[in-house]
DNA sequence: GATTATTGGTCAGAGGATCGTACCAAATTC
DNA sequence: GAATTTGGTACGATCCTCTGACCAATAATC
């Protein structure tokens, strides 16, 4: 009846760590060499949670599950560095929207296609229809592991 | 053609983030209530690549997935709680055998019982088959993703 | 409408984690 | 025996993150 790792073997939560810090060195490294040096991994996650129309800090915090003020130490550098900027909010006169600029989005765009890259060489690796199990799973696990998904 | 992020699904490297963030703060805090307070993240993601026999820092770090010098002040700090000792390596003069302490297998056993309790409730809710498949899956990408394996 | 509580955000300070550079001593290679 | 590699340490810098305290605008309560 036990469901645990094998014996040896590392947890689900090692694994998914593994595989996660692949993918996110290579997009750096691409974000990098595509002449964004200046972005980091933190200010990264952060970044990827900024909406089309405009996000407030404490909502990027509770999805990239940092204190707002480590939200708004990270937007700031991003500003300027002129990835994003920071518009008044129309309907809150205490909040601010942190929205993305051309530049912003030129990385985005970077950032992307080193994504689907490295998404492609892990299902050349694991087949089509595996590599679409573990995303229905892992989207799958969201439910529980991610309140704000 | 938008790029913004919430449109779309997140890429398999953040759905791993996820995942593996809820397992990390899972664990820590069950080995933290049960009164091994003064551990962190980093120091746990050394600590759990510490063989049976003891093993060497440079090894640790590459594992780790750190330089020497991280895995230096990570093991001097666990070696001052108590988690791990420094024993003179028999083979090499030069190097040390970091080793695991009576307290350190203690702090371990509360981490795999933690472990399990987590993954069994990700089995509840994946069911038993697409959990063997997602951690197949995982294990296989480790193949690409770690060369450290 | 006035008071209270909540919410969005900032400021200041601290500690932890990580790295680069430089260096030493033992081991290995030539 | 000299040159190179390897295991490890020391120092300094930077980045990330948190706590605690605070302010101003909004929402809730009376």
């Amino acid at each position: 009846m036990s469901e645990g790792p094998p014996d040896g073997e590392p947890n689900l939560g090692l694994l998914c760590f593994i595989a996660y810090r692949a993918m996110e060195s290579r997009v750096l490294d691409a974000v990098t060499a595509a002449g964004f040096a200046d972005v980091t991994a933190a200010q990264g996650r952060v970044f990827a949670r900024i909406g089309p129309n405009g996000t407030r800090l404490t909502e990027l915090a509770e999805q990239a599950r940092v204190t707002k003020q480590t939200a708004a130490f990270l937007v700031d550098q991003l500003e300027r560095a002129g990835y994003v900027r920071r518009a008044p909010d129309p309907s809150d006169a205490r909040a601010r929207l942190v929205t993305i600029t051309e530049r912003g989005h030129a990385a985005i765009r970077v950032a992307r296609g080193a994504e689907a890259e490295v998404e492609a060489e892990w299902t050349r690796h694991l087949g089509r229809q595996a590599t679409s199990q573990l995303r229905r799973a892992l989207t799958r696990l969201r439910e529980i592991t991610d309140p704000y998904q």
